[in-house]
DNA sequence: TTAACATATGAATGATTGTTCATATGTTCA
DNA sequence: TGAACATATGAACAATCATTCATATGTTAA
């Protein structure tokens, strides 16, 4: 017969936060997982920027990066500000950098 | 004509990693880009667990859950130890656990 | 050694996704 | 108002990827 874990299971399971966090979280990360989007994350980290100087420090087309862009901020990883005709991107808070930070740490330990 | 950014660019690419370091933190994310990866790891966050355990926390296959034990292991966020003909794994090291408590963080607030 | 169990793996498929291209929106200045 | 600039967006295509299914490998006990 299958070796039993019942036990086991009803202790884990009571600690596993709902479905859709765990969601949201996977979510989250997939928005990390890509080299572009990390790239533009770790442009953003001293200063703001604008979407042309970002796609010219990339040579990468404005288009790509305004789409990129979109997506950073629908996760709420960046934030922007419109002078003129240019808009400034940002990043939205500490998180961005501590996540970054501890994929940092992990790759070159 | 467009407006200038040499001043700027050069500083920012100076701070900027080398691609392929950028690239391996982007393939790190990846692996946390996933529910069902990110179900095993939060699974493993207090104690190890074996293959069939986790398949029935999860409900989902022993196959689907190998495959993507496989894909924890490549990317060192996971290991494992035998004991007959059971296979218990654990997480690697306190990455994991900061980098989901990191983007639990930023979800939930 | 044979049966039962635990896990791993390769191929196939359906779904997701990043980039490109063309074009639309919004802003400034002459 | 019209031209130039900065950014956004929708559709399409190629590439990537998670799961399934069938099967292989490894281990134990009878």
């Amino acid at each position: 017969m299958p070796h039993n874990h019942e036990e086991l299971l009803k202790h884990v399971s009571a600690d596993m936060p709902s479905d859709e966090l765990l969601q949201d979280l996977g979510d989250l990360f997939k928005v990390f997982g890509d080299t572009t989007r990390i790239k533009i994350m770790y442009a953003l980290h001293e200063d703001e920027m604008c979407v042309c100087a970002i796609a010219d420090l990339l040579k990468m087309t404005q288009s790509a990066i305004s789409h990129q862009l979109k997506v950073l901020k629908a996760a709420n990883l960046v934030a922007s500000r419109r002078e003129g005709k240019t808009i400034y991107y940002r990043l939205a808070d500490e998180h961005v950098k501590s996540i970054i930070g501890q994929g940092y740490e992990h790759i070159t330990e």
